[in-house]
DNA sequence: GGTGTTTAAGTTATAACATAACGCTCTTTC
DNA sequence: GAAAGAGCGTTATGTTATAACTTAAACACC
């Protein structure tokens, strides 16, 4: 995984990805400590599986995999679990793909921005600190009191382009 | 034809929208038929039907409408609709809504922006050169092939803010 | 350590959103 | 007027998400 200062290499980089996985979990354990928020067992393991896939995972893929570990397995429980990672922003939620992904930094409260790969499925967090500036000029010209915002760019990443660039 | 009972968005300044209708049909038809794109009587009342509401409008409110007037009634006649006028520009899609909002600017193809107030349930779209190059310049930087954007920001709107503003 | 309160999870059912697949009809074109 | 293709009707089903109610676990307090 990137650390929470590299965001610019989720895409097909190679990894050690367990210790990113691991260190999620870590974080996660301790925020929720922090905060007095309970990191129950199902909603750690929810968090671990979308942590194993560098693809956002939707709700019954997730459902799937904790049914075949012995886990409940009807459509409120992932969702519960879901909501809980969100609140606590140990997870995003991506809109357009009907799917959910793990924060790389969930320290910090902050609106997620993301390059989403039709290739290869994989989705990258963008760094937020311009973009979130724009977009809040953008709002406050228009008197919009901006509560959540979205945005999701897709395309090719650059492992999935037709490999005819000039400059790679 | 509009049945006028819900005009007047909380985010615009109140205008004649049987007027913005009747444009956005005579632009619709015009464009159409530049393009040898048929628009049919389904496809227009689909579109009619989404500039009726300045709030975005469900697939299945859609189909709700069309059934009251002898349409077909089946979930594939109002989506195939919606296709035709989301390739034709005619219209967008508000993901996190699940909903179709008619297109202000079909003439030229455009990334679509949308401020979206939970207040009132209206969206506006928002002008997108200066945020379409940041975007741009985002993605480039990540050697990324950008192929669509979805920004929605969501919030409360002037009109459904709670009424403290000092500088208004 | 018992009791009431709160939070989480189990369970059933269904709501809400979207598409597959197949066949008929209408339009366009030759 | 026949072939080809676009549009649409129809049935069925796939996919995503939540409502509503019950049971159980954790916690907090005396």
């Amino acid at each position: 995984m990137p650390t929470s200062s590299d965001l610019s290499s989720a895409f097909s980089v190679a990894h050690d990805h367990h210790q990113c996985i691991n260190q999620a979990l870590a974080m996660a354990a301790q925020l929720c400590k922090q905060r007095n928020a309970r990191l129950t067992p199902v909603r750690q393991r929810v968090l671990e599986l979308i942590w194993q896939s560098h693809k956002p995972l939707g709700a019954y893929q997730i459902l799937e995999r904790l049914a075949q570990e012995g886990f409940n397995s009807a459509p409120p429980t992932v969702y519960r679990a879901l909501e809980f990672l969100l609140e606590q922003g140990l997870a995003h939620r991506i809109t357009s793909l009907n799917a959910f992904i793990g924060c790389c930094h969930p320290e910090h409260r902050h609106p997620s921005y993301f390059l989403i790969c039709r290739g290869c499925g994989s989705a990258q967090e963008l760094p937020q600190e311009t973009l979130s500036a724009h977009l809040n000029d953008i709002a406050a010209a228009e008197r919009f009191q901006l509560e959540a915002q979205i945005v999701e760019l897709s395309g090719l990443c650059p492992g999935c382009q037709p490999a005819q660039d000039d400059d790679l």
